[in-house]
DNA sequence: TTCGACTATTCCACCGTACGCTATAGCAGG
DNA sequence: CCTGCTATAGCGTACGGTGGAATAGTCGAA
């Protein structure tokens, strides 16, 4: 009853949203040391990844504008130093529950390699 | 031109089916050391898992269909031991494919880890 | 013997969404 | 001037995840 009327509920369970889609996770990891504009995640992301995760700029800006709306991450204003500095970039980070989410998929993923490791998938660590 | 025509290439490059869903990848983890059911997955993932993934039925069989049909599982004729005792049932296996594609997931979520290591999210290992 | 509860598979139908394609626009270099 | 890169946005489609319900055999309990 106390609870006031929000779009999004902050108290909401971070394990609801596990397991997330891979390039979900990567762009919150893009996020996590700080806001970033919606073309330097793809880059992020395929630099992280050498190559192996290229996303295109429609499943990118979907997604995002997705985890707007699910909490996940907010818009924030452009850092002042990047002001005036070519085209008009919008900056998002990562959402407190976006954190949450992102460390309960890391567990998850942790939990996953070790099931890996009791598999005769690959070779001894 | 000297390739024969079939629905499934063998020689398909296992990167290609990357990333694999999560519960794709479960239900492969589950053939590994042999055939198995449709239901039978279901519980074993859940095991696996502690409970964490629970995959409705119509989720696992119609994944299992579809990973028939990109060659990953192959179905495969009940073991003898388990004739007419109870209902019919279905067994399926991995392919060589399918055990590659496992095997290539297998070094993603490895790789993965690794990436998560070297964030903040979780702490020291 | 009848009634659930569990095993086991299948189909339908909805809805979310990944991704290709295209458009727009400012900026830099040849 | 044209090409290419950065940067964002919208459209359309096709695929697939998931809930729900139908079917059917088995088993123990009431």
């Amino acid at each position: 009853m106390s609870e006031p009327e929000s779009t999004v509920p902050t108290n909401a369970d971070p394990k609801a949203f596990l397991p997330l889609q891979t390039h979900v996770f990567h762009i919150l990891l893009s996020m996590l040391d700080g806001p970033r504009h919606g073309y330097n995640i793809i880059k992020d992301i395929e630099d992280r990844t050498d190559g192996d995760l290229m996303l295109g700029t429609s499943t990118l800006y979907s997604a995002v504008k997705r985890m707007v709306k699910g909490g996940l991450v907010e818009e924030i204003d452009p850092p002042a130093e990047a002001e005036s500095q070519g085209p008009k970039r919008r900056y998002y980070g990562a959402t407190a529950l976006g954190q949450d989410v992102a460390r309960e998929e890391a567990r998850r993923i942790r939990q996953l390699d070790r099931i890996v490791s009791r598999t005769k998938l690959l070779g001894k660590i």
